[in-house]
DNA sequence: TTGAAGCTGTCATATTTATGTCATGTTGGG
DNA sequence: CCCAACATGACATAAATATGACAGCTTCAA
């Protein structure tokens, strides 16, 4: 799909699974789709070779024999040095609850199995695009405010913005994932991150407090309640 | 209490191959397990079916006389209206080579030959099981209307729509269920689900409510009235 | 170590919005 | 023309969300 020839090296990407027909089909995959590929067949091997390459990615088979995925994630994301390596789970059931608690344990995403070569590519892509922004620090523009994470600074208009450090990364979470809605939940898991158990009712408060923060003369409505179903962030103030 | 029979629609599943023996095989597997079987012995013949009956999902052979089935993935995957019908790429060989090439082309799976049915059977549910769930995702849109899921958003013409959580879940039954009548009792059985005991008339006020919020310039017929049977939902404006 | 200042999560309460029912007006077919 | 089926507007109630206050925690610096 973005066949720009881009002298950028390869993204190195890990592959984490018992089974070898399993690794080969992803390698396959990934290989063509320009990445450089590492494969380790146990969470003892995955964990060595992430030290050792610092990979850009990991896809990590949930069930695995001896040490799970889900452990080899938990480990990764208490080390401080592994940590902001992005995780894809991969997972033989729908199963909800593996989801939940991937996706607690600090997941970046998760591809039940069966998927399409294509639908793992365009993940891939999707999350390495997202990381990649982040590490590049760059401001986020929305009309008037600007969200400027190097500089962890939030403006609107040229006025500064003051927001607790939850209202901040609540807003982070918006931006970075626009025009779409999330449930109480989901941005209880995303934002306040694992193993919270809060009121969801705590997801509102919070919501009202970034609302007053943003709310200069015509900011006020990107921040939408969504009756029945969550939040949305919307960059149009389309709504009456 | 719950009469749905659902008349489920058969997929229909496109076989394209040249050996008349295996497209018997594989039509006699796939006939077993309840799908509409088609067939088509070169691509030329295979893209017409194709543009015809709008398969849900073809099997295709990778080496043929002629038009081999990596040329016709190929153009299928590049005109939008056969783009995201799924293929799945049958090969005489595991050559690895036909392997990445079929799955950069789109290719949705990818069968090596020798394949037991079952196996057939299994993956072709696995891709179908796979688009339908995308599918879902996707915003459905009719004419000027437009019904973003992800979003939780309406609009028409541009215009966001305001819809009650009811008349949100209407009209997403509706829109996945068109141009067929259900009667009160199967409406209220889909959308408020199985356990409610309401008054049928209920059904009318949602209705009434929903068509007044889509009723927007030259778009106030798709909900339609069937005296005695119920409502439907209809993308030709067909008003008399 | 202590105190001030700022954050957090929870509650009780206010406000807004949605829902189902009813009474009444319309419509269409026989 | 009449009746049954449907449409419509109003309304009480229920449900969901917004808001303000507050007490426990952290942080930071003196």
């Amino acid at each position: 799909m973005n066949d720009k020839v881009e002298i950028m090296p390869k993204h190195r990407i890990l592959i984490v699974d018992d089974e070898a027909a399993i690794r080969d089909m992803l390698s396959i995959a990934l290989d063509a789709a320009g990445f450089n590929v590492l494969e380790a067949k146990d969470a003892q091997l995955a964990h060595a070779s992430i030290i050792d390459n610092q990979p850009d990615l990991v896809l990590l088979d949930w069930m695995m024999p001896g040490t799970t995925g889900l452990e080899l994630l938990r480990r990764l994301k208490r080390d401080e040095l592994t940590a902001k390596i992005p995780i894809i789970m991969l997972t033989a059931k729908a199963e909800e609850n593996s989801k939940i608690a991937g996706l607690d344990a600090g997941a970046d995403d998760y591809i039940p199995k069966p998927f399409s070569p294509r639908e793992l590519i365009s993940r891939v892509n999707a999350v390495l695009r997202r990381i990649g922004r982040e590490a590049l620090q760059e401001p986020i523009v929305i009309g008037e405010l600007i969200f400027d994470p190097l500089g962890h600074r939030v403006s609107i208009a040229g006025e500064s913005i003051n927001l607790g450090p939850t209202e901040y990364r609540l807003l982070q979470f918006f931006l970075t994932h626009q025009e779409r809605v999330y449930s109480r939940g989901q941005i209880l898991d995303y934002v306040w991150g694992g193993n919270v158990y809060l009121d969801e009712r705590t997801v509102d408060v919070h919501i009202r407090r970034l609302r007053k923060a943003i709310s200069v003369a015509g900011h006020e409505n990107y921040v939408q309640t969504v009756r029945g179903a969550g939040y949305r962030f919307s960059a149009q103030l389309s709504n009456a």
